[in-house]
DNA sequence: CTGTTAGCGCTTTCAG
DNA sequence: CTGAAAGCGCTAACAG
C-alpha cells in the first residue's frame, strides 16, 4: 500500500473550526469572504486566517462542488487530438478557462466509436461538469446533451451558440488570389469528411469561381482524408490528369505539406508548374520550400471564445442563436505567386 | 437567462426509490451492485432497473466522489501543448484512463507562470482529482505535491515513479549509425534548456562518440530552443562554421525539419553535403526531402503507461522507485545515408 | 458577532 | 430481503 493521505492528513473546516474554538459556519464564512463576513470580528477573522494558514487547509473541491452545485470543470470534446489545430484550440480554451478559476477536462474522441464516447458525455453530463465545448461534432453529440447543459459549437455554423471562422471566405480569397493573377485554371483539393467547416471551404472555392464567370471543372476537383496521408491521395490525383490545374487550392495545411514534398520530390516546380495555396497556417508553412501561402486560422482565439461564451452561459446568460464568425488572414508566400498581380485600377 | 437543468430536471436516486416506493438504499445498492446487492428480489431488481431506465437516471458525479473519497479525475500536465509529441502523449494517456472509467483534466501550462501553475496545482490536489502526471516538470511541481496524492513523471529517469524513453539511447543510436557509415565528424544539436530528456540526448551523443575513441570537437555543438525557430539558429550556426561537420544529430524534429528546410534553401545537399538525423519521428518526417532518419519515440505509449501506473497507484500500489523505460526505434531513411555500412564481418 | 440547523446526492453499516 | 440512519465536507439561511 502506498500512504497518500497518510503523511499529510488533510484538514477540513471542522478542523479548523475546533482549533480557533468557533463553529465551521463562521469558519467557512471568512474562509470564503461570502455575504455577511464583515460582521465577523477582526480579531477571529485572523485567528482563524491564521489557523487555516497553518493547518494549510485547502478547501475541498468536490465538497464545494456538491453544495454550490457547480464543479468548475468545462470539458471540451475534440474529434481529433492529433490535427495541427487542436492544440491551439485546447491552449485558448484552456487559458480563458484559467483566468476565471475553472479547469478543463479534455475529452479525446479520436479514438472512440460514436456510441462509447455518447456515453462517455453523458456520464461526465449529470453533476460532473458545468459545460460542453464540442468541436466539429454536433451531429454525433448534440442530440445527447439537448438542453441538459450549456454548450458551445467550435468550428459550425449553422448550430448555437458556436464560434467559427469563415471557412468559405478562406478558400473564397486563396481562390481569389489566384484569379487576381490572371490564373483561370484552379484546381481545388478537398475532403468528403462532412464536417461543416470543410463544406464551407469547398463551397468557397466555388463561389468565388462562380463570381469570376468561371465554369468550375470537375475534374480538376478531387477528395481526400485530411491528414498527411490526403496528401499522397492528392499527389496521385495529380499526377495522372492529362490536364493539369495552374493552381490549387488546398482545404487543409496537413495535405498541402504532403502534396507539396512529394510534387517538389517528383520535379514538379512549385509555383511555375503549379502554384499552391492553402487552409490553417500552421507554423510549418513559413518555412517550407517555397513558403506556402495560407489563410490563417485564428484557432487559439477561436478557443478563448468558446471558454468566454461559455462561462458567460453558465453564468446565466442565453446565448442561444449566437454564432460569432472570426476573420481570417490571407498570409501571401511564394508558392502562390505566378505573376505580379494584375494592375490595380 | 437560460433554461439549463428546468426542461430535463434531472433525477436522483430518491426520485427513483419513492417512483418504486422502496428506499433510496435498495436504489443505490441494485444499481452499484454493491456488496450485498444478491439478496435483492428478483422483482424488486426489475422494477427499480425499469424504473431507473425511465426517469433516465444518471449518478451525480460529484455526489459519489464526495462519498466514495474519489474523483474518477487524473490531471496531467504539460509543460508545452504546442511540442509536436504532447497531443500523442494526451491521446494515450485519455485512451487508458478511459478503459477504466477515469477522466483527463489536461493542465496546459504553456502560458503560466510557475507561481501560477503550481497554485492550480494545489487547488486541484484537495480532492479536486486523484492522481497527478507530471510531464517533464518535476523540479517545478513535484515539491507542491510531494506526498499529498499519486502522482507519475513522464519523460524523466531520476524521479519516480516515471515512464520514459531512452533518451541516452536514441541520441547514442544515431550518432553510432554514423559512425557505422565511417563517418567521424559528427556533429551535434542540442539545447540549453533543462529537461532531462535533453541532457540524456546530448549525453547519449558523447557516450557514443567517447566509445568510439573520437573527442568531441565542442564547436561542433549547437545549442538552441526546441521549436522550430531552433532550427533556424542552428541553421545561422552551421553556415557560420568554418569547418562543417559531415553529420548532424538533431536532438528534435521540430528542430531538424526547420534546419532542414533551409539547408536545402541554400543549396546545401543532404545527406550529401551533411547527413542528418533526429529523434522523435513524428509523421511528416518521413515525407520530408529527403525523408528524415529519425530515432522513433513510442509516445502514446507512453502516455498509456503512465496512466496505467496512475491507476495501479491509485488502487493502492506502492510505485516508489519504478522507472520504467520504453525502447526507441531506429528508423533509417535517405537523409542518413552518405555510403554503405561497414561490412559486416 | 456567531452558532445551530438543514441539507447537496450518494453510500454503507446495521437493524429489523 | 429491505429500510433507517449517519455522514462525506461544505454552504446558507436563520436564530440568537
Amino acid at each position: 500500500m502506498n500512504g497518500y493521505g497518510q503523511n499529510e492528513k488533510k484538514s477540513t473546516l471542522k478542523d479548523v473550526a475546533r482549533k480557533v474554538g468557533r463553529s465551521v459556519a463562521t469558519v467557512s464564512m471568512v474562509l470564503n469572504q461570502s455575504a455577511g463576513c464583515e460582521r465577523i470580528s477582526e480579531e477571529t477573522r485572523q485567528l482563524i486566517l491564521a489557523a487555516a494558514e497553518e493547518l494549510n487547509y485547502q478547501p475541498h473541491y468536490m465538497a464545494q462542488a456538491l453544495k454550490k452545485r457547480n464543479t468548475m470543470l468545462v470539458a471540451l470534446a475534440v474529434p481529433n487530438i492529433y490535427h495541427p489545430f487542436t492544440p491551439q484550440l485546447i491552449g485558448g480554451v484552456q487559458d480563458a478557462l484559467r483566468e476565471r478559476g475553472y479547469h478543463l477536462l479534455l475529452l479525446d474522441l479520436t479514438n472512440s466509436p460514436d456510441a462509447e464516447s455518447v456515453r462517455t458525455v453523458l456520464q461526465l453530463e449529470s453533476g460532473g461538469i458545468d459545460g460542453l465545448i464540442i468541436h466539429s461534432m454536433s451531429k454525433e453529440l448534440g442530440p445527447v446533451v439537448d438542453g441538459k447543459l450549456p454548450v458551445v459549437y467550435l468550428d459550425e455554423k449553422s448550430v448555437s451558440p458556436a464560434v467559427w471562422f469563415d471557412a468559405g471566405g478562406a478558400t473564397r480569397t486563396l481562390t481569389q488570389h489566384f484569379l487576381q493573377q490572371g490564373i483561370q485554371k484552379i484546381g481545388y483539393i478537398g475532403t468528403f469528411m462532412e464536417p461543416e467547416t470543410y463544406t464551407e471551404r469547398e463551397k468557397g472555392y466555388r463561389d468565388a469561381m462562380a463570381q469570376a464567370g468561371i465554369p468550375v471543372n470537375e475534374e480538376m476537383i478531387c477528395h481526400v482524408s485530411p491528414q498527411l496521408g490526403g496528401g499522397g491521395k492528392a499527389f496521385a490525383w495529380f499526377q495522372g490528369l492529362k490536364e493539369k490545374p495552374e493552381a490549387l487550392v488546398v482545404f487543409t495545411d496537413n495535405v498541402a505539406h504532403a502534396l507539396m514534398l512529394q510534387l517538389i520530390r517528383a520535379g514538379v516546380r512549385i509555383p511555375e508548374d503549379v502554384a499552391l495555396a492553402s487552409v490553417d497556417d500552421v507554423e510549418i508553412s513559413a518555412l517550407m520550400n517555397p513558403p506556402l501561402t495560407c489563410a490563417w486560422v485564428p484557432a487559439y482565439e477561436m478557443g478563448k471564445r468558446a471558454a468566454y461564451m461559455m462561462m458567460e452561459q453558465i453564468a446565466g446568460k442565453d446565448l442561444t442563436g449566437v454564432v460569432e464568425t472570426l476573420p481570417v488572414e490571407l498570409h501571401i508566400r511564394a508558392s502562390s505567386i505566378r505573376s505580379s498581380p494584375a494592375p490595380n485600377p
